[in-house]
RNA sequence: GGAGGGAUGACAGAGCGGACGAAUGUACCGGUCUUGAAAACCGGCGUGGGCUUGCCCACCGUGGGUUCAAAUCCCACUCCCUCCGCCA
């Protein structure tokens, strides 16, 4: 949620800040008319509850000093302003909910940083990266071998088998079958384990409540792309930054534990409802995959930090699986409702011939901590919101399907890289299982 | 799924219709004492909101209700604990 104080402060920057990712001016002046007639409603309302109070209170001491027929005469004109009170209410009742409906709706303001622009064409590449790129060596040119999509070699191979998985769940569920399902679980734990003196690990569930989802913001805004179990309240989690964030909810932490960093493997849920039919070959767009996510909760000040080492972490893990890979500057029209400034990574798949994202990190300032209600005390006593930053290290079905395609061999097998071998019980070449 | 007990400030824990935003202890902050620290003593110490910055309002798991007045009474729900059942 964005900063309402800072709306009534400063209007105008604000609103052109929100402009450039499309809130209309007229929307904030909409929700600065309801605060204002909120705040009057309030005055109301609290001057009636007061003079209430103030008369039980007389009630009370005329009792005691049994002159009853005072108590009963104040006993009365309090109830009458009781009634007016209830009208008063509902009135600050209605407006408030009004302003919070529509305030739950703005997207974060977005930081300087943020190129603008109206969707993914917009991004801005801020680097490219690809194996001895700092010994000189150009761009590299895929060999022919190479250049076979990850669903032709899953079949071949015998490792990805997206019909069956269509035949369980339907389409965009994706079936891993023996080394494939084993380089999966491979790919997680070699990432979790080079997080683990940084950050602790969880493993969360993978259903979150609704109160949960509106902490992120995932909620209201984006209903429509998840799971929902309506009988029970529940969400299917579209990212391991929903439980992640929440994990403190309600909570005033102390400075001195901050930053408090936190990662774990979930399965990430995603209907892809506005997007379908695009891109649905095998593992490009899934309804289902693994991801290890990286969060920190942090001061502001530590937040540049906090985002630099995530982006960090995730670009060694793709240099150490020697994929080659980019990164982009969202442009506003592409950033994340919750967002103020977000990374990508996207590999290079030579077999589909395309960038895959397979990472976002992003910076949410305040914006999580202030609907989630995670604050910190600092040294000198004050109360201040956390910073949340996040990052994916990694999505993996797009790093699978990026990993069979960079590493198969002219003979069709698919020789994985060294680092992976500890995970992959030694061995790691992957052929087609005799049958 | 069934039966019972519980949920109060950072923590422990009292309060169970009227001056209770809440005793007390611990923790924390400031001070006295001390070479320093500890102990002792003194003082302070919840969060959010509104405005006329001194006051007012809200919050005692959540939501409703009763009442002139609710942490306190009633109803529903959620979560935690104990026991029984079922179960990977």
């Amino acid at each position: 949620m964005i900063n309402l104080g800072q709306l009534r402060r400063e209007p105008d920057v604000v609103k052109a800040a929100l402009a450039r990712r499309g809130v209309p001016t007229e929307t904030m002046d909409e929700i600065l008319a309801l605060d204002v007639e909120h705040r009057s409603l309030l005055q109301e309302d609290e001057r009636l509850r007061a003079e209430i109070k103030e008369l039980s209170r007389q009630v009370g001491d005329a009792r005691r000093n049994k002159e009853l027929d005072a108590a009963e005469t104040l006993t009365q004109s309090s109830r009458e302003l009781g009634d007016k009170e209830r009208v008063a209410n509902e009135a600050v009742e209605r407006v408030a909910e009004a302003l919070n409906s529509r305030l739950l709706m703005i997207p974060n303001v977005p930081d300087d940083r943020v190129p603008d622009g109206v969707d993914e064409e917009d991004n801005v590449e801020v680097r490219r990266w690809w194996v001895d790129m700092d010994q000189g060596a150009p761009f590299p040119t895929f060999a022919e071998h190479q250049r076979v999509p990850h669903w032709e070699i899953g079949t071949e191979l015998g490792i990805l088998d997206m019909e069956s998985g269509a035949k369980m769940a339907g389409s965009m569920f994706p079936l891993y079958r023996g080394a494939g399902s084993r380089l999966l679980r491979a790919l997680g734990a070699f990432s979790l384990d080079r997080q683990r003196d940084d950050y602790e690990e969880l493993r969360p569930p993978s259903f979150a409540l609704t109160e949960t989802m509106m902490a992120t913001g995932h909620l209201p805004k984006s209903a429509d792309d998840m799971y929902a179990i309506e009988r029970d309240g529940l969400w299917a989690i579209p990212t391991g930054e929903v439980p992640l964030t929440s994990i403190r909810r309600g909570e005033i932490l102390n400075e001195a534990e901050l930053p408090i960093r936190l990662t774990a493997q979930t399965a990430c849920f995603r209907r892809e409802a506005g997007s379908a039919g695009k891109d649905t070959r095998g593992l490009l767009r899934v309804h289902e995959f693994d991801k290890v996510e990286l969060f920190a909760y942090c001061t502001p000040e530590q937040a540049d930090d906090a985002h630099a080492d995530i982006l960090r972490r995730a670009e060694e893990l793709l240099q150490a699986l020697g994929l080659t890979y980019r990164l982009l500057n969202l442009c506003t029209g592409d950033l994340g409702t919750a967002s103020a400034y977000t990374i990508d990574l996207e590999v290079f798949s030579p077999g589909v011939d395309r960038w895959l994202e397979v990472s976002s990190v992003s910076w949410f300032r305040d914006y999580q901590a202030r609907r989630a209600s995670v604050r910190y005390r600092t040294s000198d006593g004050k109360i201040e919101l956390v910073h949340t930053v996040n990052g994916s290290a990694l999505g993996w079905s797009r790093v699978w399907a990026a990993m069979v395609e960079t590493y198969r061999q002219a003979d069709g097998t698919v020789r994985l890289p060294d680092v992976l071998a500890p995970y992959l019980g030694g061995d790691s070449t992957i052929r087609a299982r005799a049958s």
